[in-house]
RNA sequence: CGCGCGGUGGAGCAGCCUGGUAGCUCGUCGGGCUCAUAACCCGAAGGUCGUAGGUUCAAAUCCUACCCGCGCAACCA
């Protein structure tokens, strides 16, 4: 363990894709590593903590010409607001790096060389079917019979891209013989079992170049190629850290990728190959953890963006960013999926923080302040000390062990535990009933045991909450956390007396939320979704005049009435129905909704809707392929078709 | 046979890898205290740990089969 301690901790987030911006999500893998760097700090090791941007590729590209930007200009403002949303959250990144940096390029160009020079590198070409109006290639699964392209109805071509490939087969035996040797370098278990079954499945050479766009780092020596995404992006955990990399990568440092589950395969798969490959130390450890949900509901675009978490930052009623990362690392197991509920938030808001931890603090500065002069007074331990120390002492060491072992929300359970057990100690050493008998020692005792554990609970609760500790030490008359690399500040045992210390002014740390301001926190912080909006079938505001459309475009919106012939069931498919609807041409068509929910498919037979008859073909999969759109008004449970007169003719259109 | 996740007292969740008194928050009921943020402390009720088999002296925990929910299947951590 000492020496472990000796050795640098350097924690790394994913660099986040500058298409997006910063959610929940990614603010939860941020503040987890975060949380580590600061518990590895107070034990005296030097930690450091990266996170940054991922910057290229065809759909930033794509994305800044849209925009009618250069693609420079629209990454420097995306990854602003990464680089922005972190302190915000009170993240201290110790370096934030972003792949189009030249510290980065000149790297990323260097390991290419490696490997290429270590011969894992070959040109080929990367063959298969193409549709130009997709502007992509398509594997035969996805095609019709005919090789007929499923959403632009439309024989695909054949076509070759030059690529370059790197020999990920040659590196099949020995990822398994890694994870073999290293148990733990992939965490947790099951994703461990998940990457060595995919990796058994036989792995294929990788293409690691593109012609197809510019947006990236050329290849070193042919500059018509640009270096795949990922491998330009996993490299940045390597490239940032520069000339420290023999400081804080293997074997002087220890190494943690925090990485969500979904890209897993490229940390545990690639990544190492690619290091193998080029001679280089890998990692120590990957830990893959889960996804959230908000309020029980998957955490889509919209969601997203409903949900900020720099807005849940700023919401001081509930501890501001100190609550934020309290609610994220208490209550989600890390390595499973979690669940964000601004309800729960609240309650748990109230009960750890308010009621246990907050009001630990005010009653017992409270009982300072008129039975020790606000002072601290002198510690003479009785069995119920001695007691108590042994019983604290197990609580601060299984919260060490779970940030030891990655598990963030035990630590904060234990910690948490210490400060139900101080609140159990007031009672039982009831320091009033002391004072009222004149039993001044007593009273003196217990206070100062108090003041200690408040003193322990601030150390133990800084990596979570450093900016709520601070204000507590405050409080207790301490200075503010400070690392001192070498030295471990983890509370130990009774620490040393300050007697006579004048005590800080006892301000509610954590005021707790009242019904009323609980109402309020959550009609302003619950995003509005279908299922809470009022009228089921309620108008939505007519568009403003700014967003009309021309007459021409809306005429060239061909609306027909169509005659359902027969309606079925999708298997596994729960909201989707596959209709036949005959539109007065040759044969009905086949149109795949989404009424499964409101109708049953025997209610919809005989109907005569309005559809649109010239939307694009899409493809649901499995040689599902849906030729045109029902309407339908209302959430998707409780829809109302358009409908037709009984007297239309199939196929008549709508103007 | 598409992939993944989950099914633990009224609600929401840990625990499962490293089998051995079932833990946490909220809620309910009763009591205590009065220092404190209408707070805190004590006690109680309430669980066949999805089902059925198996391994074991012992299974929520390991193995097998099945049932039931949910998510994904355009690079969303």
């Amino acid at each position: 363990m000492t020496n472990r301690m000796a050795r640098p901790f350097y924690v790394t987030t994913p660099i986040y894709y500058v298409n997006d911006v910063p959610h929940l999500g990614t603010a939860y893998t941020t503040i987890v590593a975060d949380a580590l760097r600061r518990y590895h700090l107070l034990r005296g090791r030097d930690a450091r903590l990266l996170t940054g941007t991922d910057e290229h590729g065809l759909k930033l590209e794509r994305e800044a010409v849209a925009r009618n930007v250069t693609p420079q200009q629209f990454v420097d403002e995306m990854s602003a607001r990464f680089r922005e949303a972190w302190p915000k959250l009170l993240v201290e990144a110790d370096d934030f790096i972003r792949t189009t940096e030249p510290r980065h390029e000149k790297l990323v160009k260097e390991i290419w060389e490696t490997i290429a020079k270590n011969g894992d590198l070959y040109l080929g070409a990367y063959e298969d079917w193409y549709c130009v109006g997709c502007e992509s290639f398509k594997t035969e699964k996805e095609l019709l019979p005919g090789n007929v392209c499923p959403l632009h109805n439309k024989a695909v071509e054949r076509v070759k891209e030059e690529t370059y490939f790197f020999k990920l087969k040659d590196y099949e035996q020995k990822l398994l013989d890694l994870y073999d040797a290293r148990p733990d370098f992939i965490q947790p278990e099951s994703r461990r079992n998940e990457v060595i079954s995919f990796v058994r499945g036989g792995l294929k050479d990788l293409s690691v170049s593109r012609t197809s766009f510019k947006w990236g780092i050329p290849v070193p020596g042919n500059a018509a190629h640009i270096m795949f995404v990922w491998f330009d992006a996993l490299a940045n955990y390597w490239t940032a850290l520069g000339d420290k990399q023999s400081k804080y990568w293997e074997p002087n440092g220890e190494v943690l990728h925090l990485v969500g589950k979904d890209i897993l395969r490229f940390h545990t798969v690639y990544w190492p190959a690619f290091l193998l490959s080029a001679g280089l130390p890998l990692p120590t450890k990957v830990f893959a953890h889960g996804f959230l949900t908000i309020d029980g509901q998957k955490m889509g675009k919209s969601l997203r963006n409903a949900v900020d978490p720099i807005r849940l930052a700023n919401t001081e009623e509930v501890g501001g960013p100190d609550g934020l990362r309290y609610q994220l690392l208490r209550y989600v197991a890390f390595g499973q999926d979690g669940d964000f509920d601004h309800k729960a938030m609240i309650e748990r808001y109230n009960a750890d923080l308010g009621k246990n931890l907050g009001n630990l603090l005010s009653r017992t500065l409270g009982l300072c302040a008129k039975l020790t002069s606000g002072k601290i007074p002198r510690y003479t331990p009785g069995d119920l000390e001695r007691e108590f120390e042994t019983q604290a002492q197990k609580h601060i060491e299984a919260a060490s062990a779970a940030w030891e072992a990655l598990e963030p929300h035990r630590a904060l359970e234990e910690t948490i535990g210490l400060s139900s057990l101080a609140n159990q100690y007031v009672d039982r050493a009831a320091p009033w009933a002391e004072a009222k008998k004149g039993n001044q020692e007593r009273v003196d005792t217990s206070l100062a045991l108090l003041l200690d554990t408040l003193r322990s609970l601030s150390v133990l609760v800084w990596p979570a909450i450093p900016r709520k500790a601070d204000a507590l030490r405050e409080q207790l008359a301490l200075p503010p956390i400070k690392n001192v690399i070498g030295t471990d500040q983890w509370p130990l045992g009774h620490a040393p007396d300050r007697v006579g210390t004048l005590l800080g002014a006892a301000t509610p740390l954590f005021p707790t939320v009242d019904k009323d301001v609980e109402k309020a926190l959550l009609d302003r912080l619950q995003p509005k979704t279908e299922t809470n909006t009022a009228a089921p079938v309620a108008a939505a505001p007519v568009a403003d005049a700014s967003k009309w459309i021309e007459y021409d475009a809306f005429a060239s919106i061909d609306l027909r009435v169509g005659l359902v012939k027969s309606a079925k069931k999708i298997p596994k498919k729960d909201k989707l129905l596959e209709l036949e609807v005959d539109l007065g041409e040759e044969k009905p068509r086949t149109i795949i909704a989404g009424l499964a929910l409101s109708f049953t498919p025997e209610a919809l037979a005989g109907q005569r809707v309005i559809v649109v008859a010239n939307l694009a073909p899409r493809d649901f999969g499995k040689g599902l392929v849906s030729h045109g759109m029902i309407l339908a008004a209302g959430p998707s449970e409780k829809l109302v078709l358009a409908t037709a007169p009984a007297d239309a003719a199939p196929g008549a259109k709508l103007k």
